[in-house]
DNA sequence: AGCACGCCGACT
DNA sequence: GTCGGCGTGCTC
């Protein structure tokens, strides 16, 4: 009998390889295991085993594996079914979901290393130059990685060359297999365990009289060792005040003996405190129906205004699930943003809180993800979107707060999946329940709730019953004409803004854009810098006096003249965040203003400080871009302005509305969020849009109703689906004609329902044009059929040597 | 994706 | 004549 498995690459290849197993490694093997697998004529991958089996392929002979690496399962069952799933449902590789699912550092791949031969004499005269900078490069440096080689020769081919001095015999080419993950193991020091006798102890005291300096050490290590602390030699050295050198003649003696633990990269240091939670009625009756609701959907809606106590019902759902012993995935969008919702949870929970996301090296991923595994540590895990890939064993929950954000979606690379649709599958998978939140719902939610395909829960009143934000429009076409502009704040703003600041209270300022001003414009012949790669203008930015294209990253001085016809009249148009943050400096000079955008936010900690420094009030005003919406909490914040609105209203996309409606909400929620009413002011050129009026009285359920209408009449989600499919090549004509093809075939089978194509709004980046097809697929057409049609015209699509290099991309659900 | 193989221009 | 450029095709 032979043996084989079908093995997941991670590359993006559609296909599954298998591999031949001998007797003994068939019986060690098991699905969900890593295995080292030659591929291709050098290469070696780790991949995971999606099936054993006992058929030989027929077309070719199956190569042996190198290695099975792991001893039980790195990838769980279940996973193995969400990854199946994933790869149809985004109509990408099972390879691409593997390598966003497995942290990289279970991922190690070969690497070529170079040895000199030792066995042969080199005969140096054979070697031409290249060859001899590597002979010379190996005998002062044992290995050599290509990576090193292409350096030291200032190539990039260096593969021939390598195979020349193979040939010659003078090298040795290997393939390096490394495990990249290294636990992290802390050395302590404590004394040895003779001493721990009295008697034995007071002769070693006398012992030690004539060192005073080491004496000292034992006194002290006494007193601590009481309470059992592990204490590190420098630890040790500081708590005794005294040097590195002292503890180590006491270790060199044997009289301290040196210990290592192996410890978590991670590790939560304070403690939980544990209060119950009081709900009050509303709360409590949300929370009451959230479980009604689980008892008959597997999703349940909640949409709860800002400030509403979302979190404690989170909280005590949470406590059930851990009370079972299972498992729970709190999916945020964004972690970076959610400092303040992990301490609180960390405040109830302590040690069972586990945080994951893309951020976090490595190592400390590859921690996290043992200890779900094997639930060795910590059953309640915060994540970003890919927390979803995790090996959950049982998990009881999955929360997704701020269900309607974008950030859940991956938009490249591939596997373009939303996490919050893939949580519901998922939960599915496990049999388990899904709680969507927020409050301003995605209008794919709302109808999914409408429809009772989802549970629905609402929590309309704001805890403390503070009443929600007054919401004000000002109107700044009147504004302007009437001369009551300064900059670009109407009088009313800065009359509000000098209130709030008279009362002690805080202001955050809304501008979407972030640099000084989005263009420079000629004034004598009207042209704008644009950015030499990208179809777009490039930004102003004042603070490196830089035009700085935000597609590319180009970046060019300041022009004093216009680069076309060398006219000096030039004029910024448009407003940036940097812009606002100056006019503040000189309207409010005595206050203390901070900037959060992507400019100010990049280090590290960059979100952290703005933030910390804003909640201990040594902000006054704090301008920045739609970060600041995103879920934070500020006690003293007593008025939100908006200084422009028009700017998201007016983006050429079907979700522009609802976007603009969701993110003034959520702006707007900032303000009054504990015992006062807040205020907001909107400033626009058009305060009659209709979403701004349903914005200023907080009317969900009227902009639903309007979407929901338009989206009905042009036929967009949630009434049917779109796949967007983007082709992307240097040269435009090929782009175009590509495209064309693409969108005719398609139109043979889906006929009106094929939209394009079409440039998107910028249709060149980094010197590649872009150019859309979108497929709209109605309810009741069925996904699986028109995936296979899809399947069918992009092989054809392939297979036409002349569109060859025009890349398409494929991206299911578009956001 | 990554790499080998194969076919053409610019150099010793 | 060769070296090295890129286009093409395959990977169990």
């Amino acid at each position: 009998m032979a043996y084989f498995i079908d093995v997941i690459v991670p590359l993006p290849l559609k296909n599954t390889f298998t591999y031949a197993l001998t007797t003994e490694e068939f019986a060690n093997i098991a699905e969900g295991m890593r295995v080292a697998v030659p591929f291709g004529k050098t290469k070696v991958y780790t991949g995971v085993v999606l099936a054993k089996h006992t058929t030989p392929p027929i077309k070719y002979e199956a190569k042996p594996i190198e290695e099975i690496l792991d001893s039980n399962p790195t990838v769980t069952s279940r996973q193995l079914k969400f990854w199946v799933w994933m790869a149809s449902y985004y109509m990408c590789s099972l390879g691409e979901v593997l390598k966003a699912s497995l942290p990289s550092a279970f991922l190690l791949e070969s690497e070529t290393v170079v040895e000199l031969n030792k066995a042969a004499n080199i005969d140096f005269s054979e070697l031409d130059d290249n060859e001899f900078l590597i002979v010379e490069a190996l005998q002062n440096q044992s290995l050599l990685r290509i990576q090193e080689i292409m350096q030291i020769l200032d190539k990039q081919r260096v593969l021939p060359i390598l195979n020349r001095l193979v040939d010659k015999q003078a090298v040795i080419i290997n393939q390096e297999i490394y495990e990249q993950y290294k636990p992290k193991v802390v050395s302590y020091v404590r004394l040895n365990a003779i001493y721990k006798q009295d008697d034995k102890l007071h002769d070693l005291l006398d012992e030690l009289s004539r060192a005073p300096k080491q004496r000292e050490v034992i006194f002290k290590l006494f007193e601590t060792s009481a309470s059992e602390k592990k204490l590190q030699a420098s630890d040790l050295a500081k708590l005794c005040n005294t040097s590195s050198s002292v503890i180590k003649s006491l270790v060199d003696k044997g009289i301290l003996e040196s210990y290592q633990i192996q410890e978590d990269r991670v590790q939560f240091e304070g403690e939980s405190t544990l209060k119950d939670i009081t709900f009050n009625a509303h709360q409590l009756k949300a929370y009451n129906s959230i479980q009604q609701s689980f008892e008959t959907n597997s999703v349940c809606l909640l949409h709860g205004v800002t400030s509403s106590g979302k979190t404690e019902i989170y909280i005590n759902l949470i406590k059930d699930v851990l009370a079972k012993g299972e498992q729970v995935l709190y999916l945020v969008p964004e972690i970076a943003l959610t400092t303040q919702l992990i301490t609180r949870l960390q405040s109830y929970f302590g040690e069972e809180v586990l945080i994951y996301h893309s951020k976090y090296s490595v190592n400390e991923r590859v921690e996290v993800y043992n200890h779900v595994k094997n639930k060795t540590k910590g059953k309640i895990v915060i994540g970003a979107r890919s927390s979803i890939f995790l090996p959950f064993q049982e998990l009881g929950l999955i929360i997704v707060d701020e269900e309607h954000e974008s950030t859940f979606k991956q938009y490249d690379p591939a596997p373009r999946y939303n996490a919050r649709d893939a949580a519901v599958v998922l939960a599915n998978l496990f049999k388990t329940k899904v709680l969507l939140g927020s409050a301003t719902p995605s209008i794919e939610s709302y109808y999914n709730a409408k429809h009772q395909k989802y549970g629905f829960v609402s929590l309309n009143k704001r805890f403390g019953d503070v009443l929600p934000p007054e919401i004000e429009l000002v109107n700044i076409k009147e504004k302007y004409k009437r001369k009551e502009m300064s900059g670009h704040f109407s009088d009313r703003l800065a009359e509000e803004i000098l209130n709030t600041l008279k009362q002690g209270e805080q202001v955050i300022l809304f501008q979407n854009r972030r640099g000084y001003s989005p263009y420079l414009e000629c004034l004598t012949c009207g042209e704008s810098p644009q950015c030499p790669n990208c179809d777009v203008s490039l930004t102003y930015h004042s603070y490196k006096n830089q035009l700085r294209c935000h597609y590319c990253g180009y970046h060019i001085a300041m022009q004093l003249e216009c680069m076309k016809c060398g006219s000096a009249d030039l004029t910024t148009k448009g407003l940036g965040t940097e812009q606002v943050e100056t006019e503040l400096k000189t309207l409010y000079p005595d206050h203390n203003i901070g900037r959060m955008d992507l400019d100010t936010t990049r280090g590290k900690h960059g979100y952290e400080k703005i933030i910390t420094a804003f909640e201990n009030e040594e902000i006054d005003i704090l301008v920045g871009t739609q970060m600041l919406s995103k879920g934070l909490d500020f006690r003293n914040v007593g008025l939100v302005g908006v200084m422009n609105a028009d700017s998201l209203l007016n983006f050429p996309d079907f979700r522009a509305h609802e976007r603009s409606f969701q993110m003034l909400q959520q702006v707007a929620g900032r303000a009054g969020r504990t015992k006062k009413r807040g205020r907001v002011l909107i400033q626009t050129y058009n305060p009659f849009h209709q979403i701004l009026q349903q914005v200023s009285t907080n009317d969900y359920v009227g902009m639903y109703k309007d979407q929901i209408e338009e989206r009905h009449q042009y036929k967009y989600p949630p009434l049917c689906r779109l796949i967007r499919f983007t082709f992307r090549n240097k040269d435009f004509n090929k782009v175009n004609e590509a495209s064309l093809w693409f969108a005719k075939s398609m139109a043979n089978t889906f006929k009106e329902h094929v939209l394009g194509p079409e440039f998107p709004p910028v249709s060149r980046i980094r010197n590649e044009y872009y150019k859309n097809v979108i497929l709209k697929i109605p309810k009741q057409q069925s996904l699986s059929k028109t995936k296979e049609v899809i399947d069918k015209i992009l092989k054809s699509y392939t297979a036409i040597g002349q569109y060859r290099g025009v890349r398409c991309v494929i991206n299911v659900d578009p956001y």
